[in-house]
DNA sequence: TCGCGCACGC
DNA sequence: GACGTACGTGCGCGAG
């Protein structure tokens, strides 16, 4: 058996967990390292620590990681609760005095080599590189810590383009800011790796330094020679540190799950229980929850509608146009009923009482709770509060919310799980009455549990008006929404599909032929080599996988080979096929040729909705072909039309007023087309002088802003530098100096408060603003400015709907709304409302907020989907 | 079953 | 000067 080693860092930058939230260190260590023993099944095993404050790199620099923040206390305050958690592990930890870990580590990895050991090295810092070896792989954790990319010498040369003994001469060139290394100025990662490239060592490039191109970095080599040669000193790890332990001490014969199960028990880790096997404590938590007391009935009453009422309609998917209803939990002040389907369904009184606007329910989702009666012929009514909704109000960047997760957040350990009752998987089925019972009536007793408890905090950050005039009302829309469904022309989808089995056949064909093989063209790893190696095209950019062959890289060999355009066409076509075509077939009910998608709306972090099953927000639009799919959506009576309506540059109207930019504002105050007003202002030219080539770089900032992508990613859409792109950006906020300084405050404001906000007061915390890791902090910060544009959007057109709903039922107008796209209604109306839907739908829209300009909105309408533009 | 690469919309 | 760079859903592939 091969012999396995891990030795892992446990050093601060390995902490950071995706949200930036520290408390979450130990979980995020401990889920990697269940992680590794679970894959890896190492042999051996060890966890270094660094030692103190000094060690004998600041003999040779005392500035040596100088200027670096203290670790914050709520880091520092779990190092205990990790070190006591590998004794739990019976996992050895160590940490040497004037030593780093990296040199612990480099020991160790050194004797295991020796010894014929497979090393892992597993650490945030990629410093661990100089290790990599056949024998040593080196394993560096990314964003969070659950994820590695694993270093063996191919991939380093592959991804660097350097050997292993090359990155300290890397290091000695680059420095490191992080550690206070100084190295060379001026020379940054690709400089350091050409010099490498064409010199391998620092002792040869000093050597042949009158070989070296370009005056400035001459001299800078020239005047840095001793800080280069201390940086590769102080970035060399030590090999040979006097360390105490021994290999044979590290040998790993597991842990005992009991041990495991109860440091998880304190640390709050019962996600995590089952995952060691600790099956008695799982049960043990199971027989803590306190008992609960009550009714199977076997019929409706009065007097269990006594005060408001949690309601739970319980299904064991999530599919709840579909899915079955398991029973009904339901539970007033003083007693918990459970209720069987067929008695509820039944009863006369159970549906006067859902149907009562003045019997008060709280329940987890109004959407799914008034959809699945709704199937019932039971018209929910009296909604008054939502704890997935208000649960994503409260904090939309949790990701989960279930309610025994939200549960466990307001401190109720009341309820298990879903997974834990019906299983999961293949092996998910309806448990026996009782069980099923008990754990519908648990799930309805937190509710009410939780109401007041997050309503308080719903006011308290002044959310609550959010979710009650706002969210709550629009879920019951999209529930009429989602119940409504659309009708697809199935017959037209088929012949469509047809029509393009035909056609990618003959594509195949072609790319075959160009190719000189058969293979699997949507299999990238087989099309890789055929491109590049067969065909030996270009290779513009990898994935960690192999060559990327995505469209913006075969888009710049189209004109190096016949088959790139094929490939092209070949992706376009079948991706209407499998999605569109196959896709929204499979979807479709059989009786009643409708579509009946889903809403997701507590899922984005910005306030927009999403769709699945499928998702009806991203039908084609852009290319003909796939637009045509738009021909199978049509109105579901004989003389009805589709009616569709959608804002005008609604992101950049929101920023105009949000900003109060006096350009911005005039700019659409003057009805002008926004691009190319913005390149009129940014190329400072007139009208006339406005090519299409200015007005395509104008809209690409236009869409960089609206969307908050970086310098890099503007670049990226304009195929320009990103110094270009930068450039952009810059005469852009010259152009604009309000959107500059909104962009400044906004990202102030949000270091300030941890949080922005929308104009209905939606929030979105933002920890790692204040991110010492940049690319966090930079990605928060294009965040900060860009959530309250996409958001107050999305509180826009969700008041929109509202009113527009209100107006349609006041009219006594027969028009339905069907779909929401983001910044687009789709409805389906009666030929005659025609006349009045043209009037009055656009005024909803422009009209249910006034902001310092004039909100526009258009419409279009025809005989389907694709009619209506 | 899951992660990846890819592609569709806003 | 480097970092890795809008969000969301769903498909087919290929490894486990």
């Amino acid at each position: 058996m091969e012999i396995v080693l891990h030795i892992v860092h446990f050093c601060p930058s390995l902490l950071n967990n995706d949200k930036g939230v520290y408390t979450n260190a130990v979980y995020g260590f401990t889920t990697m390292l269940l992680r590794i023993l679970e894959e890896q099944k190492p042999t051996h095993i060890l966890v270094a620590f660094d030692a103190g404050k000094t060690t004998f790199r600041h003999q040779t620099f005392k500035e040596y990681k100088g200027g670096r923040q203290k670790t914050p206390s709520e880091l520092s305050e779990q190092f205990p609760l990790v070190k006591e958690l590998l004794n739990a592990f019976n996992i050895p930890h160590y940490q040497l005095d004037q030593y780093e870990a990296d040199d612990i580590i480099g020991t160790l990895a050194k004797q295991g080599k020796e010894k014929e050991f497979e090393v892992a090295v597993i650490s945030g810092d990629k410093d661990m590189l100089q290790l990599v070896s056949e024998k040593i792989t080196v394993n560096v954790t990314k964003k969070g810590i659950s994820e590695v990319e694993e270093y063996t010498p191919e991939y380093l040369l592959e991804k660097m383009e350097v050997k292993p003994e090359q990155i300290i001469d890397l290091k000695a060139l680059m420095g490191d800011s992080s550690d206070n290394i100084p190295g060379v100025p001026g020379v940054g990662q690709k400089t350091a790796t050409k010099l490498l490239k064409e010199y391998q060592t620092l002792e040869n490039l000093y050597d042949n330094l009158d070989h070296v191109n370009g005056k400035k970095l001459l001299e800078n080599l020239t005047n840095h020679k001793e800080d280069a040669f201390m940086s590769r000193e102080l970035a060399t790890i030590n090999c040979d540190s006097p360390i105490e332990v021994k290999l044979e001490d590290l040998s790993y014969k597991g842990y005992t799950s009991q041990d495991v199960a109860a440091i998880f028990k304190d640390l709050g880790f019962q996600s995590l229980l089952e995952r060691v096997g600790a099956d008695e404590v799982i049960e043990e938590t199971k027989q803590e929850l306190e008992d609960i007391r009550y009714t199977i009935v076997d019929s409706v009453h009065s007097d269990m509608f006594n005060g408001e009422v949690a309601l739970v309609v319980e299904m064991l998917t999530d599919s709840y146009h579909t899915a079955p209803i398991e029973g009904i939990g339901l539970v007033n002040k003083d007693n918990a009923y459970f209720i069987p389907t067929e008695v509820a369904l039944a009863s006369e009184e159970f549906k006067a009482w859902a149907e009562d606007p003045k019997a008060t329910k709280v329940v987890f989702d109004v959407k799914q709770s008034v959809v699945s009666l709704l199937k019932k012929g039971i018209h929910l009514k009296g909604l008054r509060f939502d704890i997935l909704l208000a649960s994503y109000l409260l904090d939309p960047s949790e990701n989960n919310h279930d309610i025994p997760a939200i549960a466990h957040r307001f401190g109720f350990h009341s309820v298990l799980n879903d997974e834990e009752v019906y299983g999961k998987g293949a092996k998910m089925k309806v448990p026996e009455k009782e069980i099923l019972a008990e754990h519908i009536v648990r799930k309805a007793s937190v509710l009410k549990d939780l109401e007041d408890k997050m309503e308080a905090e719903l006011r308290q950050h002044e959310l609550y008006s959010l979710l009650d005039d706002l969210e709550i009302p629009l879920a019951l829309i999209l529930a009429e929404m989602e119940h409504t469904g659309v009708v697809v022309d199935v017959k037209r989808l088929e012949d469509m599909g047809t029509e393009l089995k035909t056609r990618l056949e003959e594509v195949e064909q072609e790319i075959y032929e160009l190719a000189g093989e058969k293979f699997n063209i949507n299999s990238p790893k087989q099309l890789g080599p055929i491109l590049f190696e067969k065909l030996g095209l270009r290779v513009i950019k990898k994935t960690k996988t192999g060559y990327s062959t995505a469209a913006d890289v075969l888009e710049q060999l189209e004109n190096d080979h016949e088959i790139i355009r094929k490939i092209l066409l070949y992706r376009q076509l079948g991706k209407l096929q499998s999605t569109y075509i196959e896709g929204l077939l499979k979807v479709v009910d059989k009786e009643t040729s409708k579509i009946h998608t889903r809403y997701n709306q507590a899922l984005t972090q910005t306030g927009r909705l999403s769709s699945i099953d499928p998702n009806l927000q991203n039908i084609p639009i852009r290319i003909e072909e796939g637009r045509k799919i738009r021909q199978a959506f049509v109105p579901s009576e004989k003389d009805w039309i589709m009616f569709a309506a959608d804002y005008s540059q609604i992101e950049l109207r929101v920023l105009a007023h949000i900003a109060d930019d006096e350009k911005l504002i005039s700019a659409f105050q003057k009805g002008e087309d926004i691009h190319t007003q913005t390149a009129m202002d940014v190329f400072h030219v007139d009208k006339e002088q406005v090519t299409s080539d200015m007005r395509r770089q104008a809209k690409a900032v236009n869409f960089g802003i609206v969307y908050g992508i970086s310098d890099f990613g503007l670049s990226q859409n304009l195929g320009i530098t990103r110094k270009e792109a930068k450039q952009f950006i810059e005469r852009y906020f010259d152009s604009y100096p309000g959107v500059k300084a909104y962009m400044d405050d906004i990202v102030q404001e949000a270091k300030h408060k941890g949080y922005v906000t929308t104009l209905m007061n939606r929030r979105r915390y933002l920890p790692e603003i204040t991110s010492r890791n940049f690319n966090l902090r930079s990605f928060a910060e294009r965040t900060a400015m860009n959530t309250p544009i996409q958001g107050t959007a999305a509180d826009i057109i969700k008041k929109a709907m509202i009113d527009l709903r209100e107006k349609l039922k006041e009219e006594n107008m027969q028009a339905r709304m069907l779909l929401q796209v983001h910044d687009e209604l789709i409805l389906e109306a009666p030929k005659e409302e025609l006349e009045k839907l043209k009037e009055l739908v656009p005024a909803m829209m422009e009209n249910t907020v006034e902001l310092k300009v004039p909100l526009k909105a258009e419409y279009a309408y025809g005989d389907s989907w694709y009619d209506a533009k």
